[in-house]
DNA sequence: AATATCACG
DNA sequence: ACGTACGTGATATTT
């Protein structure tokens, strides 16, 4: 419990009121009054410095009125007017706070205590332990087990730690009847009303003896006797309204703030504007405070080099003495922009290539002149620093370079701190590429990975390059006879539609005059709905086949120009003048580690459908080559054994046995023998559900089935498979108190929805952490088995090249004398990428088109 | 630029 | 009371 992660919230209203009356009115040199903001962080530093929190930040009520029930803001109404010297102060401390990396919180029409009761709560859902500062007696009703009230006490620097003991001890209720307590005898300080005539006293005997205010008010006609009974009957309606002013919300929409955005940061960068407000004894503080900390956490920054002038290198010459300057362990990073090639290392040293823009210009190089006088950086020992290495090798193989270097890519880096951005940080400059890795690789290093990043991600986009040069051959001819017969269906079908619907022509593309057409002219029953009008999905027009003979029509034709647009026209377009064609391999935009294909996607090619899988035949291996196909069987869910150890399903693969059909005798309670086939397509759903992270109405909805049966059926799988029943529920409890959820190879991908208090954020969170470590396991492992391949090809001399992935699949083209060696080599290295408790079996097909390897 | 649909694992 | 299966990319239509 001592190794739990600490949050430290301070109420930044109470504690710069606190801070203002407790000491007199200062003004610096130069007349600003400071001593709120002093006072403040005086406060401020020494709780952070008495806790250690990982995490800090500070709430603030906004300008003008605020209220925390709409209805009772007239209730707020009448405090007291702020000073007139410590209102500007509140911009003073936003500025230390800012400059200082303090995290502020803000929320149109909250208080700031209501934002430490939201925070506390998320606090709660994470594991983490909650500080609140304040100076505000409300707050103790937020105090529990894991969240804990520090009262500033009368003078600045003293706090009180309120337990749910202390706040019993010192109130006579527990944290949860502070309201209720108020709503007896309200609250001078805080215009709430409470009942007349009710003191501390009387409020908390009442408590005591009824528990809570309503059973107090339940109670008083009977039990109550006199002057008190009389006073308690005619205050209720304001006694009831004063516990809800005294209730913090715990449900303030901070949507956009998650816990891992406040962990705590040095203060140091604060100091220059420190400084012009003269908080002399607050800087040496900070100086102390951060540089006892680094001794004792032993944390380093990486060591940063500082940068001389850039050098202009105008000429071959100048570029070649440039490299010729730096010693063997600098390391060099290049970022190209569209005027120059940007040059940093780790030496200091900097420079610039300017590159030609027009003809016409005289002390410039012309990019392939440059390229080539660079190719010392890119084919020597010396490692270099890039972002985006895979587009550089892509570039460069235009001019017959390739990169033999080793070399560091901060978009990967990037990547894998945070899978889930989709968007990167391009450096601005080389200097800027180069300070960024050295910090995002120590980064990286902390958590834990390092060797995810060398040994897997960095050597597969070499992998990856050499795939996509590769390419994949496509029979043109194959395509274009497809195409024409696809063309005359569609035609036809289109003039059958046109005919069936009784109108004029329209647009079937569009679904809102197709939707016209079937909801308005044919009068069919339109079912779901989407936000600009009725959905003409393909599961809506099922459910519609039988009502009218267009219906059919319209999915054949719908079907058939998907085909005909994305995988005839969408292909042809791309390929090269060999007839093949090159995908773009993106390793940095799937938050669960997976890679994704584009420019065309080859990893969509049909094949759900006899009409769709015709496209495969055009993908052909080249004349004397063949095709072999290798898919991994059930990597998802034998992974989910492995994660889980459920020992029923361990057993399952270990035995051989077709996990659907052992699913559904476990949950039908029959044996294997008597499954039938539609028992075991409900299982395979529910196996699919419950890697996707399940939910009844998913389930219910896919299996067309009521929620109550989905329900059950749910529930009979977790009794079954009991260990992943419990791995389900540590997915989400781990993911809630680490922030993110992990691989089985370390890839992290941050959830800060876990902690988002709209509900189906929270779900979706929820479901992602579920799935997360399984789909991302899976990718990491044939990343392995891809580095492998790759590599066995090369060192072995082989003729045969890896060139498709698709999420569980490896396609390699081979000669036809290496087929049985490479056959072999490929199910080896997929299938012993990674020792688990359940073996990965690949199944294997060849062929001489993709079509003829399923 | 957003939406609807549908192709894959 | 409310909207859900996980992860992608391409196309056509509409704004």
């Amino acid at each position: 419990m001592s190794e739990e992660k600490r949050f430290v919230i301070l109420d930044g209203n109470s504690l710069m009121h606190r801070a203002f009356h407790a000491l007199p009115a200062l003004s610096n040199e130069k007349g600003v009054f400071t001593n709120a903001v002093f006072g403040f962080l005086s406060m401020f530093l020494k709780v952070v410095q008495d806790y250690e929190p990982e995490y800090l930040a500070v709430a603030f009520d906004l300008k003008g009125p605020t209220f925390r029930h709409k209805d009772f803001s007239a209730y707020k109404g009448t405090r007291k007017p702020t000073a007139p010297e410590l209102i500007p102060q509140f911009e003073l401390i936003d500025n230390c706070l800012n400059a200082m990396h303090v995290k502020r919180l803000t929320c149109t029409s909250y208080e700031a205590d209501d934002i430490l009761g939201t925070m506390a709560r998320r606090c709660e859902e994470a594991g983490i332990s909650a500080f609140l500062v304040t100076g505000d007696r409300d707050s103790m009703q937020l105090v529990s087990e894991k969240t804990c009230v520090l009262y500033t006490k009368r003078g600045v620097t003293d706090v009180i730690a309120y337990t749910p003991a202390k706040v019993e001890e010192d109130f006579g209720v527990p944290p949860l009847r502070i309201p209720d307590l108020k709503g007896l005898m309200g609250d001078s300080s805080d215009n709430i009303p409470g009942i007349p005539g009710i003191g501390e006293k009387t409020a908390v005997k009442l408590l005591q003896a009824y528990g809570s205010l309503e059973s107090v008010l339940e109670h008083a006609d009977e039990d109550l006797k006199g002057k008190q009974r009389e006073k308690v009957l005619a205050g209720k309606e304001s006694a009831v309204m004063s516990k809800r002013l005294a209730t913090i919300t715990r449900q303030v929409p901070l949507d956009e703030v998650s816990v891992e955005e406040c962990r705590r940061q040095s203060f140091s960068d604060g100091i220059p504007y420190l400084e012009t407000l003269g908080l002399k004894s607050i800087i040496s503080r900070i100086e102390k405070m951060e540089s006892q900390s680094d001794e004792t956490e032993l944390v380093e920054p990486p060591k940063m080099p500082s940068f001389s002038e850039e050098q202009i290198l105008g000429t071959v010459s100048a570029v070649k003495a440039f490299l010729d300057s730096a010693s063997n362990d600098d390391r060099t990073a290049l970022y190209s922009i569209q005027s120059a090639l940007l040059l940093a290392r780790t030496d200091g040293t900097r420079a610039r290539i300017p590159l030609m823009t027009s003809l016409l210009s005289t002390d410039e190089l012309a990019l392939d002149t440059a390229y080539e006088a660079l190719k010392p950086l890119f084919l020597g020992n010396s490692t270099l620093i890039l972002y985006g290495a895979k587009r550089l090798m892509t570039e460069l193989a235009d001019y017959e370079i390739s990169i033999s270097a080793p070399f560091e890519d901060d978009l990967i880096l990037q990547y894998l701190l945070a899978p889930q951005m989709g968007k990167y940080n391009q450096p601005e400059d080389a200097v800027q590429l180069l300070t960024r890795t050295i910090s995002d690789l120590d980064q990286c290093s902390k958590n834990g990975m390092e060797k995810l990043y060398r040994e897997i991600e960095l050597p597969l986009t070499r992998t990856l390059f050499d795939m996509e040069r590769e390419g994949f051959l496509v029979d043109t001819d194959t395509l274009r006879t497809l195409g024409d017969r696809f063309n005359s269906q569609i035609e036809s079908l289109r003039k059958e539609i046109y005919d069936l619907a009784g109108t004029s022509e329209f647009n079937i593309n569009s679904t809102q005059q197709l939707g016209t057409v079937l909801f308005t002219k044919l009068g069919l029953p339109a079912s779901k709905k989407t936000k600009s009008g009725y959905s003409t999905s393909a599961e809506v027009l099922q459910e519609l086949s039988d009502k009218h003979p267009i219906v059919n029509k319209i999915l054949l034709y719908r079907q058939i120009s998907k085909l005909k647009s994305t995988y005839i026209d969408g292909l042809m377009a791309l390929t090269d003048a060999h007839g093949r064609i090159h995908t773009w391999f993106d390793q940095t935009t799937a938050s669960t580690g997976r890679i994704s294909s584009s420019e065309p996607n080859l990893q969509n090619i049909p094949v759900r459908t006899e009409m769709g899988r015709e496209i495969r035949r055009a993908f052909v291996a080249r004349d004397g080559c063949i095709l072999i196909d290798a898919d991994y069987s059930q990597i998802e869910l034998r992974l989910l054994a492995h994660l889980s150890g459920d020992q029923a399903m361990i057993d399952a693969f270990n035995q051989g046995q077709d996990i659907h059909a052992r699913t559904a005798a476990e949950v039908y309670g029959t044996t294997i023998d008597a499954v039938t086939p539609d028992m075991r397509s409900s299982a395979k759903a529910v196996n699919f559900g419950i890697v996707y992270g399940i939910s009844e109405f998913g389930l219910a909805d896919n299996l067309h089935i009521s929620r109550d049966e989905a329900k059950k059926f749910i529930n009979r799988y977790l009794e079954r498979y009991p260990a992943v029943h419990r791995y389900m529920k540590t997915c989400v409890t781990q993911g809630k108190a680490n922030g993110y959820s992990v691989t089985l190879f370390g890839r992290r991908r941050p959830l800060p929805e876990l902690l988002s208090p709209n509900y189906n954020m929270r779900q979706f969170g929820e479901r992602a952490a579920m799935n997360t470590p399984v789909q991302g396991t899976a990718a990491d492992i044939i990343k392995i088995a891809m580095n492998m391949v790759h590599d066995r090809l090369l060192s072995e001399k082989l003729k045969a090249r890896l060139i498709l992935q698709v999420h569980d699949e490896l396609i390699i083209e081979t000669p036809l004398d290496e087929q049985e060696k490479v056959t072999e080599l490929l199910k080896n290295c997929m299938e012993h990428a990674v020792e688990l408790t359940v073996p990965l079996i690949v199944e294997i097909h060849s062929g001489h088109s993709w079509y003829e390897t399923k």
